[in-house]
DNA sequence: TCAAAAATAGACCAATTGGTCAATTCTATA
DNA sequence: TATAGAATTGACCAATTGGTCTATTTTTGA
């Protein structure tokens, strides 16, 4: 569904796009019943009656934001075993949800929000494979700390504080912009970034890989 | 403004709250532009007329709710200084917001959406005394790194941590209510509260103090 | 007790909303 | 080049919105 079929035209397709973007932003800034199709349709220059004919409604189209972002959220769950290091592996998940939420703030915000009023949208597909994922890093996490190579914290909290840093910072980025006075910069995310595997890393007792050292 | 005052009859000074209560929740679950003040009427179980009899518009109503949250949240904020313990100040700190997000996650939920939509709501006074709160913990923090009771970690960015960790609870519930399958009890939030402030603390390289112990 | 003020409440309004329909224009291909 | 289908677009609609106005009822205090 969220990925354009090869048997769409080359208009359809960008079209598609043109409006996605467009409504990614307006549903982070305002929500899903605050978010009008007019200026969705006024955002990606279109008239509105075109966003209707792309998008068969208004839900359709949140839908298909969604499935979008739930998408590339999968996408750069990793992948780790009990073999792998996990001060490593620990330290690339977070930079790489760090860099998420650099790049794609929008996305992160709608989904934050869909979170917030109660996660109504979400699918039952997702949820369960959701949960599978946790399930599976929970078990490589427990053997970790069993094999005494990570502190003895509940794995799914740790991975509930890994989640609500990283994603702090697309989320909570117009409070971060109230106090620094300015938009984070990239050097301001690398040295956040460096901070929260300092913290964490060291939080469950491993030591701080070298790449993640300045601070 | 958000405190009623004392000039307020019995009745208004209920009827008031009555609103007020109906409106946070609603406000949480459906933003500011989602929500209609027919359904916080109807949440009150009064007629429309008279939610606008008791606030002028329904921009005041969103503000008032505002500012109820910012005061709590400022009266919670905590005072220390550099002789106190670092440990103890922090693990207070963390179990205190926990337990914010445990017992007022409306109130949570509106501020997080405040601010996920732009925070172009907050007025210039509590900016500037969220920026001075800000500055003082940061410098309270740097003398305790400065005499190496803390591990020097940013100040600035540790406390975006703590927020993160800690409002997680409140704005992400749904999505830890379909992971665990169920919402987070009591007991639950206790285990979380004690996962939270061992993390943090021994990633500051403190020691974790004997009431937040049990896991 | 009784009048003034506070509170309640229904009828109503203009603006915006998501969505439909029919007419028109463009594009690809046989 | 002719034509079928794809794409564009403006006119329009019913429902909902925040908010006003006016009339009635309730409460208060001299």
């Amino acid at each position: 569904m969220a990925v354009s079929s090869t048997t769409d035209s080359k208009i359809t397709q960008k079209n598609r796009q043109v409006i996605l973007k467009a409504a990614v932003q307006a549903f982070a800034q305002n929500g899903f019943k605050g978010t009008s199709l007019k200026q969705i349709a006024d955002d990606a220059q279109l008239p509105k009656t075109n966003v209707l004919y792309y998008f068969p409604s208004k839900q359709e189209l949140y839908l298909s934001v969604l499935e979008n972002i739930l998408h590339i959220w999968n996408f750069r769950f990793d992948q780790a075993t009990v073999d792998d290091d996990p001060a490593t592996v620990l330290a690339d998940y977070i930079a790489e949800k760090m860099e998420f939420s650099r790049t794609q703030p929008f996305a992160s915000k709608v989904f934050a929000m869909e979170v917030l009023n109660g996660a109504e949208n979400f699918n039952s597909a997702f949820l369960t494979e959701h949960r599978r994922w946790m399930e599976e890093r929970v078990s490589v996490m427990q053997q970790w700390i069993e094999e005494k190579k990570v502190a003895p914290l509940e794995p799914e909290y740790l991975l509930y504080h890994i989640w609500a840093c990283t994603q702090h910072y697309a989320d909570f980025s117009a409070q971060i912009r109230g106090l620094k006075g300015r938009n984070m910069s990239k050097k301001d995310f690398k040295i956040a970034t460096n901070n929260l595997v300092s913290l964490i890393l060291t939080g469950c007792g491993l030591t701080v890989p070298d790449a993640y050292r300045s601070l």
